[in-house]
RNA sequence: GGACGAGUGGCAGAGUGGUCUAAUGCGUCUGACUUGAAAUCAGAUGUGCUCUCACGGGCACCGUGGGUUCGAAUCCUACCUCGUCCGCCA
């Protein structure tokens, strides 16, 4: 949620950067401003009148300690309650919409994002090569190489869940457990993450806290009975761990990896990316978050893409690091780094991991500060990223690792937690 | 799922309709004493909103939301969380 004080100061300047990011949401600002006003006038009227109220109503109380009549008093108050309980009400409202319409703005992007929509995201690195295969060989797409291997059953997955999930089988199913394993260690042993292990499952608050609701309901599962939901990250678990804290100084930076699956409705891309498992409603990732001092979050940011960008390193696997625009940039973020792995069986880049700075945005609807160097208290900034997302993952190591007699050779550092260097081929029937 | 009990400041804990402006203790900070420290003494010490150029006011907050009342930490009500016991269960 965006601070109300920076549309009253600057208004122009706002309604400037929420431009940027293509959607309308600069024509909400008169909106804001207009109930912002009306909230105020509201409540100076209504505290005027529980000041009188309260001078009276102790005059009463004193009045009875001398055993002397009140009824004077009780003439002079008779009207107050009904006009506040009117007011308060008609405040309540004004609260409720200014609210609203607040937790429905995105964030303000940094000044250091690209202008302009998908097209001007900034290629900011890539590392490595796409991989070289023998004369004459096309690597195969991951579905061709799974059905070669046995190691995924996506048919199956479509009979026990509908179409969109996965099952992973056989040494797939090893892969993907040793793949958690892998990073986990790598960032809680090498980058100094805590690790943590929070419900898949949370409340609406929590979605609120992080922006995932009001505003995008369509695209999370929810248990209707119970008022929850699954999570689509563990960015909303973990980061929500400290909402309605006030952290020390000293408590500060937090650092937190975390192994969750993820579950997406993906409502808004019906038909898009259906083969395969390139975009699924469940899948494994490891998260990382930060909870860190305002004047730190952007050295933060860097740190952070570099961790996740260590993985891509270790492993061997050709990626290319995006700043993305202002125009496709999510919710929450003031800037955000995506992290594009090449897939050479696809021939595409498979974004494994999205690197946000959010600033107060989320801190605000969590209400989640702490004490600075002058004591004053103020949001925390709060970061998250992947450290990387499993499916699309597996997806750039089968297809980068392949060899033309349908094995994979599973790069060095994977090898003792996989425990062979290699998946074998199926016999062929 | 059932029964009973409990939720008060950073922590402990009093307060059961009216100067509650929430006692007291611990903790923390500042000062005094001290070569320094401890001990002791004195003072300070919540959050949010709002008005004001400022000084300084006002309002709200005792788990959460409703309600009763001129007035609610205190009474009523629903819910949430925690504890204890019972039942069920991986």
């Amino acid at each position: 949620m965006l601070d109300i004080k920076i549309f009253r100061e600057q208004p122009d300047e706002t309604r400037r950067r929420l431009a940027t990011r293509g959607r309308g949401d600069e024509t909400r600002v008169t909106e804001v401003l207009e109930q912002d006003e009306l909230r105020r006038k509201l409540i100076a009227t209504v505290e005027a009148l529980k000041a009188e109220r309260n001078r009276i109503s102790k005059e009463v109380g004193i009045r009875k300690a001398q055993k002397l009549s009140a009824d004077d008093l009780f003439a002079k108050i008779k009207s107050i309650p009904e006009e506040i309980a009117l007011l308060d009400a008609k405040l309540t409202e004004v609260d409720a919409s200014r609210d609203a319409l607040l937790l429905t703005l995105p964030n303000l992007p940094h000044e250091s994002v690209p202008e302009g929509d998908e097209s001007a995201n900034r290629v900011e690195r890539s590392w490595g090569e796409k991989p070289v295969f023998p004369e004459g060989f096309t690597p195969l797409p991951h579905w061709e190489l799974a059905e070669k291997l046995g190691i995924l059953d996506l048919g199956r997955a479509t009979k026990v869940s509908g179409s969109g999930f996965v099952v992973f089988k056989g040494a797939g199913a090893r892969l993907e457990r040793v793949l958690v394993q892998y990073l986990l260690d790598i960032h809680t042993r090498e980058h100094g993450y805590t690790e943590i292990n929070t419900p898949f499952v949370v409340r609406r608050e929590c979605m609120v806290g992080t922006g995932q609701l009001p505003k995008f309901e369509e695209d999370m599962y929810g248990i209707r009975d119970d008022e929850l939901f699954l999570i689509p990250t563990s960015e909303v678990s973990v980061t929500n761990l400290h909402r309605d804290e006030l952290l020390r100084h000293d408590e500060l930076p937090i650092r937190y990896a975390a192994y969750s699956p993820c579950f997406r409705r993906e409502a808004g891309s019906a038909g898009k990316d259906t083969r395969g498992m390139i975009r699924v409603h469940q899948f494994d990732k490891v998260e990382l978050v930060h909870i860190v001092r305002a004047e730190d979050s952007y050295a933060t940011l860097e740190t952070l893409v570099g961790h996740a960008e260590r993985i891509l390193q270790d492993l061997g696997l050709h990626y290319r690091v995006l700043c993305l625009s202002t125009g496709d940039m999510g919710f929450t973020a003031a800037k955000c780094y995506d992290i594009e792995v090449w897939a050479p069986g696809l021939g595409t880049w498979l974004e494994v991991s999205s690197c946000s700075n959010c600033e107060d945005f989320q801190a605000r609807r969590m209400n989640l500060r702490y004490k600075d160097k002058d004591g004053k208290n103020v949001p925390c900034h709060t970061l998250n990223g992947s450290g990387t997302a499993l499916a699309r993952l597996f997806i750039a190591l089968v297809e980068t690792y392949q060899r033309p007699d349908g094995s994979i050779h599973l790069p060095e550092k994977l090898r003792p937690y996989f425990g062979s260097d290699i998946i074998p081929p199926l016999p062929s029937v």
